[in-house]
DNA sequence: ACGGCTGGCTTCTCTGGAGCAAGCCAGATG
DNA sequence: CATCTGGCTTGCTCCAGAGAAGCCAGCCGT
């Protein structure tokens, strides 16, 4: 008697999805990833999470194939940082399909605090999360700006 | 100290969607919901999933207004069905990208299975989770239909 | 050389939701 | 009158999240 379904053999794709993603800290983890966080600090200061539960979800999207581990040299130190793979960055359209509908329905308590998707090459915010409502263009990580009213605009990341 | 965190009041438009939806259980009653499903007992079958946390979860849909309460008769008593709201419904392209997602990079053990989205009008299977790769026509709950290789396919309704 | 700092974790306790099973209530049905 | 059915609620156990503390390795200032 597990304590969460497991759907990962379920014949719905979208079950099968949601048995990797579908918990909140993991498509939160995969949104800092695409802003380009790569070390532990960088998830852990910028989502204020747990270090129990850090540690357990970027195991998981490491296990899960999200994410990959990648040696790097910090001083006289190895230690690991994570990149997204393809798969992770692939799921771009989920997150913009989330910002989009966050954006219309459920808006902040201040009307000033917008985040839109914008096209990096054509510079026209887009209402659709894989593809660039005003050029056409189909929209990879490398080519997604999320421009925030709070703060400075942020350049996805790709593989 | 709560048990889980609230984004509500997040600036994130993900995190603020991700504080509705960003739970399994939530997803996959509202995929249930856009196949047609109104009523308690089709909820629960359909899912297997226990019943406490359905009607919970049915009942944190309806706070959020993803989800409307709507009496019907029964012979001589008055039940409730669960409709979707428009807000609800317009979570399509989210499931349409889970979808899509978990085709490409969950597949299923057996790969006779698949599960497609398909514009009904045009009877295109579309790789676009908001808007029909084929005719280019947008993607409403009303327009959609997901064909299963295991089962008949099932036209997804709008509010 | 020694104490403190930093990054990347692991371990501890506490609490409440998930999974499961059982119970409950009202109307229909036999 | 008894059973069935739909729509829940209640009780149990167990584990994941929240939060805090601890730990280890290397650099850093004194």
């Amino acid at each position: 008697m597990p304590l969460r379904s497991d759907w990962s053999g379920d014949r719905c794709p979208i079950a099968r999805s949601l048995d990797v993603v579908g918990d909140p800290w993991a498509l939160l983890v995969l949104r800092q990833a695409l802003q380009g966080a790569r070390r532990y600090e960088d998830f852990r200061r910028s989502l204020s999470v747990a270090d129990n539960v850090l540690s357990r979800r970027l195991a998981h999207l490491v296990e899960a194939g999200l994410l990959r581990r990648e040696p790097y040299r910090d001083g006289g130190r190895t230690r690991q940082e994570y990149r997204l793979t393809e798969a992770g960055a692939e799921l771009l359209p989920v997150l913009n399909a989330l910002a989009q509908w966050g954006e219309r329905h459920r808006p902040h308590a201040d009307p000033a605090v917008h985040m839109d998707v914008v096209h990096t090459a054509c510079g026209a915010v887009t209402a659709g999360p894989d593809r660039c409502t005003a050029c056409g263009a189909e929209l990879a990580a490398g080519d997604v700006t999320w421009r925030k009213s709070w703060a400075g605009d942020t350049a996805l990341v790709g593989v």
